[in-house]
DNA sequence: GCACTAGCTTTTTTT
DNA sequence: AAGCTAGTGC
């Protein structure tokens, strides 16, 4: 097997020409000589060190949190090529997100040069998309595949349940999409699982498996799991791409590698353990191994990973060797107490204690809320006071566990002017008239992509509804042809309208012009803009009068920008090898744009720290991972809502969480803040949820409680809350989550209901003059309910009118 | 064929 | 609170 990649960098490849080190238009990274071994290990501890200069066996780095496990890598791949002669493009190293692996090359770069380009720096689905490109014509799919997101995987798999006529009340989309993703990512394909099925329930979910399988296949679509499982099934199938890809990458890297599920693990294991297939005389050494990872930062059970990978690293690659970094380079010593703290209550772990030579650092502040709301205000008030004394934003992140907490904090920062940027949530590649336009995109580049192409056929609206697309499919099944293909002859399909055939050639007409435009290699925003043009999306939403729809119009404009902008950057391609010949010369397609939608993170979309003062950064949890912030918050610390109220019932899961909370405690550098709310309102009704037991996992020393319950219940009398009878029923309903801790949950619940009676509720009247805590002064508009469930709608100048309920606002009559 | 509505599910976290 | 489905009336 040649391997002609290596050969094809030196056209390029500008720091290899005599002489080029003299450029003087690049001074740095593509100097000459290139770094000295002692600059790639200064600054490294012993372990840090030893890392970066392994040889040989596999290497199994056990890097806590902040242990500079990203400047390890990174120093290894530059130690890699400037002291160990590996050519760029035989080294493969994973990273958990897009962003990652962009830094990461950067870094590289900056050390070695620009060949680094050469590298393939990349998550496991872009790298294995790139493979696939490649290779997938072997499997039967044509290289221009679509990738389903989830979205897509549901219209689908809604389909499958409706065809295979299973009972829509027993057979979900959601849970049958999650029983299938987890048997792929155990790389069981549809048939295996079907010889398994041992009863009729089992036999439904098997046959829904297959159909839909079956049904991407014919679509040239793979979803997100098939990424992965197809690319391993592809490399057991066919040994001489398995031995192409053995062969070129001699060194293998694994970041996060506590995250990757077991098609992931099969993977790696196809490119760096013996291949047991290959007769002594062809063998090539395989590939050598690097993986990172850290057990207490494992967070992605649920979608497959498996703990058992990093675990069990030494037995399932023999002679692996390990290195274990536990001297933590970002954090106070006071944070990683209380992180070693709360991560040691998880049973069965390997011990590991990060320590810090930074000093102690503040004290962590806590703050016990009334509602989410306040929660939000000493947020919003403690970002003032940092501000005030001269602390940028930007370096201030808060995190929270669900999506949809973000709200409460946008609604609040909104009032108090404070700028802010919600990292992930409802993600603007998953708007309608964004997922509108990029079907037009998928379909022209893959017409049989059935998914993007029912989505758009009568959008917007021309007249082809459901019985035109029952007798198109109709003449699809009889001639077994695509939906498209049928499309095109739709004058042969049974009992079409006149109107509708007509409507349909218009349709074809269109599609066919804007196919043209691609074949062309016409760039992908002029092929969007000319798309929305002519199919009339865009002159649809201008006309109408839905506010919604303005926005709607500016998505599109947005998404036409970025496409601009990805067709603009020659660097952009994802699915190029860099190693090809002429990918550096050949512009990024609109196959690569689509990729690049497909495949982007939310951690993607964190701002660049440009070097002014910065905004604030609101994310989840897991988007956290990976990243550091001088200040954080931690919020809803709750039982309920953190941990997950899903979680309460299971070890394995409550441990999850856990690991989260270390995640969340150990991304703050200086000052950690940590907050929950006595009554949260979630799915409309409040609710009251007890404290989070990670809370008490806390030493109460680290902790400076700024108001505690007590100071809030007791109103001057901590005596009765605290001993007050149990539950009195004002309405309170313990959650499910709650109900364990029945008796605390009730006291304080009683408690909060007291102090919020003793409260005066203002008697006001439209037109009354009030003054807010935060919003500030405003004018009564209506009130509506009685007593102490008074709602008023009270406007406050600026933004829409408030509507609050009078027995919890802090609101004063004038 | 389409617009409108009522009712239902949905949220845990994401490549 | 919002999006999606099924059902109804035009």
């Amino acid at each position: 097997m040649s391997t002609p990649d290596l050969s094809l960098d030196l056209g390029l490849d500008l720091s290899l020409g005599a002489g080029a080190g003299q450029r003087e238009d690049r001074p740095g990274p593509a100097a000459r000589t290139g770094p000295s071994p002692e600059e790639l290990l200064a600054g490294l501890n012993d372990p840090q060190q030893a890392a970066v200069r392994h040889a040989g066996a596999p290497l199994l780095v056990v890097a806590g949190a902040g242990s500079g496990k990203t400047r390890v890598l990174t120093r290894r791949i530059a130690w890699l090529i400037s002291e160990r002669k590996a050519h760029p493009g035989s080294i493969l190293a994973i990273t958990f997100t897009n962003k990652a692996a962009a830094e990461m090359k950067e870094r590289v770069e900056e050390l070695v040069g620009r060949r680094a380009r050469l590298m393939w720096v990349s998550t496991f689905h872009s790298a294995c998309v790139r493979i696939l490109r490649k290779e997938i014509d072997k499997l039967g799919y044509k290289s221009s595949f679509s990738i389903y997101d989830a979205q897509d995987q549901k219209r689908l798999m809604t389909l499958v349940i409706k065809d295979l006529d299973l009972d829509p009340r027993k057979f979900q989309p959601g849970p049958v999409l999650h029983w299938v993703s987890n048997h792929k990512n155990e790389l069981r394909d549809h048939e295996d699982v079907a010889a398994d099925a041992k009863n009729g329930v089992e036999q439904s979910y098997a046959a829904a498996y297959s159909l839909y399988q079956r049904r991407l296949h014919e679509a040239n679509a793979l979803d997100f799991d098939d990424l992965i499982m197809t690319t391993v099934h592809l490399m057991q199938a066919f040994p001489e791409v398995r031995e192409t890809y053995r062969r070129r990458f001699r060194h293998v890297l694994v970041d996060e590698y506590q995250d990757t599920n077991h098609a992931q693990y099969a993977l790696i294991h196809q490119l760096c353990a013996d291949d047991p297939e290959v007769s002594e005389e062809q063998r090539v050494e395989p590939a050598e191994l690097m993986v990172v990872g850290d057990a207490d930062q494992s967070i992605y059970a649920f979608r497959g990973a498996n703990i058992r990978n990093i675990l069990d690293f030494e037995q399932d690659f023999p002679d692996a060797t390990s290195i274990l970094l536990e001297q933590n380079y970002r954090s106070t010593q006071t944070i990683l107490t209380a992180a070693n703290a709360v991560i040691g209550h998880n049973q069965g772990r390997k011990d590991k204690r990060l320590w810090s030579d930074a000093g102690d650092g503040a004290r962590i502040v806590g703050y016990v809320a009334d509602d989410e709301r306040d929660e939000a205000r000493f947020v919003s008030d403690e970002i003032d006071k940092l501000t005030d004394d001269g602390h940028r934003a930007g370096d201030v992140a808060v995190f929270y566990r669900t999506n949809a907490q973000s709200r409460v904090f946008e609604e609040v920062f909104i009032r108090t002017g404070q700028p802010y940027k919600v990292v992930g949530g409802v993600r603007f590649y998953e708007r309608r008239e964004v997922r509108d336009a990029l079907a037009y995109l998928r379909m022209l580049v893959n017409a049989d992509d059935s998914v993007s192409l029912r989505r758009i056929l009568n959008v917007p609206k021309r007249g082809i509804g459901d019985r035109a697309v029952a007798c198109v499919n109709e003449l699809a099944e009889r001639e077994r042809i695509t939906f498209w293909e049928a499309l095109r002859r739709a004058e042969d399909a049974p009992g079409l309208a006149t109107r509708s055939l007509t409507n349909i050639r218009g349709f074809v007409a269109l599609v066919e012009e804007l196919q043209a435009m691609v074949a062309a290699g016409e760039r992908a925003d002029v092929v969007l803009s000319t798309a929305l043009d002519k199919s009339g999306l865009l002159a649809e939403l201008e006309a109408s009068d839905d506010p919604q729809d303005e926005t709607r119009v500016e998505n599109l404009g947005e998404l036409v920008a970025v496409a601009r902008e990805f067709s603009d950057d020659p660097l952009a391609g994802p699915s190029a090898d860099p190693a090809d010949v002429d990918a550096d010369l050949v512009a990024p397609g609109l196959a690569d744009f689509l990729e690049r939608v497909a495949l982007v993170a939310d951690s993607d979309q964190i701002p660049d720290d440009d070097d002014g003062q910065g905004v604030v950064t609101l994310m989840t949890l897991h988007t956290a991972k990976g990243l550091e912030f001088p200040t954080v918050f931690l919020t809803g610390l709750e039982d309920g809502v953190f941990p997950h109220s899903r979680a309460l019932g299971d070890r394995t899961e409550l441990e999850e969480e856990r690991r989260l909370a270390y995640v969340g405690i150990t991304r703050a550098r200086e000052r950690l803040y940590i907050s929950r709310a006595v009554v949260r309102s979630s799915w409309g009704a409040p609710a009251h949820n007890p404290a989070s037991r990670f809370l008490d996992e806390l030493p109460v020393d680290l902790v400076d409680w700024r108001r505690t319950e007590a100071a809030q219940t007791s109103w001057g009398r901590p005596d009765l809350a605290a001993s007050s009878p149990a539950y009195s029923g004002t309405g309170f309903q313990p959650t499910a989550a709650g109900r364990r801790h029945f008796s605390a949950a009730a006291a304080r619940a009683d408690a909060a209901s007291k102090s919020i009676r003793n409260r005066s509720v203002p008697s006001l009247e439209p037109g009354d003059r009030v003054t807010h805590d935060s919003f500030g002064l405003g004018t009564v508009v209506a009130l509506e309910g009685q007593g102490d469930k008074t709602i008023a709608s009270i406007d406050f100048g600026s933004g829409p009118v408030k509507r609050l309920l009078l027995r919890v606002a802090p609101i004063e009559k004038l």
